[in-house]
RNA sequence: GCUGAGGUGCCGGAGUUUGGUCAAUCGGAACUGUCUGUAGAACAGUUACUCAUUUUGAGUUUCGGGGGUUCAAAUCCCUCCCUCAGCA
């Protein structure tokens, strides 16, 4: 049922097929985030009409709200939120940090560091910095962790739950998704050297107990990925692929990759120095046009990335280079700002998805967004994941032929 | 023409009775920034001018126009203009 088929190569890039339960993947692949079961504002028939191929969902938001047993009875992912496609569930993981450690910190998973940021001495003087203008601690942390276990307090309603790599198993057993996600802590940007290897270590503990669990479930219509962590650390980083890649994990995922974009590209360097080649690879979280150049060119088969679809809904477009994204802009536009009240133009003039084809102007959707009307989100997400998938056709198609680098060039200048 | 109520920063709208802590509460809006396994249809900052600046800052011109009282005026007095409502 589960196969990982690359058809060609160029370099450490690679083009292939990843079969699943629910249909096949071809890679490299974008996957939109539907974090609650569902991609923001848009409709499974959408997600077809764009060709996504593969959603991920997120099982602590699940499991919290509308609780696992409802989406089991349902028929799992698939029948409750009527996506016959390929899902992956996330494990929980990332929340560790985005509860935990990134309120603690006053940062997200990215921080602006210094090129070498592997010396602790200039982290932990960022750390100070960051403290000593207040930007550190002042709120409460929604996830303890500890060796055995994760304490998670409900963003909803503050209730205390604890949870475990076996925990997470059986819940990511019972929401169904094709591939689930072995249990892992993401670190912060800000942890340093010694918090970082103590924390993978009990990451490589948990993604143990996940698969014993996972393999006793003995659920035939999913598989898992294990999770390479380390934070910025070459030496952490390739001791924990060699861990991934030396269990019985069908995929391997690369998770906390993105520091910097410096750093992101050293630690991808370092993961793929150790891969097998025989996985599918994952990127977790990350999905910005350069970024995922700099993962398909290390090997890295599939991205899930909030962003495009976050950025939708603030109004912010991306453009392809036929639009006129470049690496200048950032590929994007945002459309709600004043200028764009009377351009009756498409969002992008070139770009053919289904927002665009229909004909909605920039002048509509800057009213829409501009009054909060719940379809210029639709639209502008609508518009974004395509364009994602317009960049991984191309980026496939460039592999195929060999000729990756005139994507590259094409898209990145 | 009479009577009454008003004229405040991009907009709406506080503040005027008890002059100072008012470059002016609050809301909207705009602009800028942030955003990468979604506590996110979010958040932060800016929104009179000049200088200084890591911060606290210093100065100038502002609350319909003009004049006055006062150490000090969006706030008190005089006068003019304008808007709205009702009555002629």
């Amino acid at each position: 049922m589960f196969q990982f088929n690359v058809s060609h190569f160029q370099g450490k890039a690679r083009t292939g097929r990843l079969s699943t339960p629910h249909g096949e993947i071809l890679t490299p692949a974008f996957v939109p985030v539907g974090t609650q079961a569902t991609v923001k504002s848009i409709r499974p028939r959408d997600l077809l009409e764009i060709k996504s191929q593969l959603l991920i969902c997120n099982t602590y938001h699940l499991y919290l709200r509308p609780g696992v047993d409802v989406i089991s009875n349902a028929g799992g992912l698939h029948g409750f939120m009527n996506w016959k496609g390929p899902i992956m569930t996330d494990s929980g993981g990332f929340q560790v940090l985005s509860l935990g450690a990134g309120i603690e910190h006053g940062v997200g998973k990215t921080v602006k560091l210094f090129a070498d940021s592997t010396d602790d001495s200039r982290v932990e003087a960022l750390v100070d910095m960051k403290k000593s203008r207040g930007e550190i601690i002042t709120k409460e942390k929604f996830c303890f962790v500890s060796d055995e276990r994760i304490i998670f307090k409900s963003h909803l309603d503050g209730t205390f739950h604890e949870w475990t790599p076996e925990k997470s198993m059986e819940i990511q057993s019972k929401l169904g998704a094709d591939i689930v996600f072995a249990l892992d802590e993401c670190t912060s940007p800000l942890h340093n050297r010694e918090y970082t290897e103590k924390s993978l270590h009990r990451s490589h503990a948990w993604e143990e107990r996940s698969i014993v669990k996972f393999r006793k479930l003995h659920n035939k219509a999913q598989e898992i990925y294990g999770i390479v962590q380390g934070g910025p650390y070459e030496d952490l980083r390739t001791e924990s692929t060699k861990f991934v890649e030396s269990h019985d994990f069908f995929g391997v995922g690369i998770g906390g990759a993105l520091v910097n974009k410096t750093v992101m590209e050293d630690i991808l360097d370092w993961v793929s120095k150790g891969l097998s080649g025989k996985k599918p690879v994952h990127l977790l979280g990350i999905g910005g046009i350069d970024d995922i150049f700099a993962g398909v060119e290390k090997g890295v088969d599939s991205f899930d990335c909030a962003d495009p679809t976050r950025i939708a809904r603030r109004g912010d477009i991306l453009l392809s280079p036929d639009d006129g994204g470049t690496r200048k802009n950032r590929w994007r536009a945002n459309i709600a700002v004043a200028e764009f009240r009377d351009d009756l133009t498409p969002l992008g003039i070139n770009c053919g998805c289904p927002s665009c084809s229909e004909g909605f102007s920039k002048s509509y959707v800057n009213h829409l967004m501009w009054s909060r009307e719940l379809t210029g989100y639709t639209l502008t997400t609508i518009h974004n994941l395509f364009v994602m998938e317009k960049l991984m056709a191309e980026i496939r198609e460039g592999i195929a032929e060999n000729k990756l680098e005139k994507v590259r060039e094409r898209w990145m200048g």
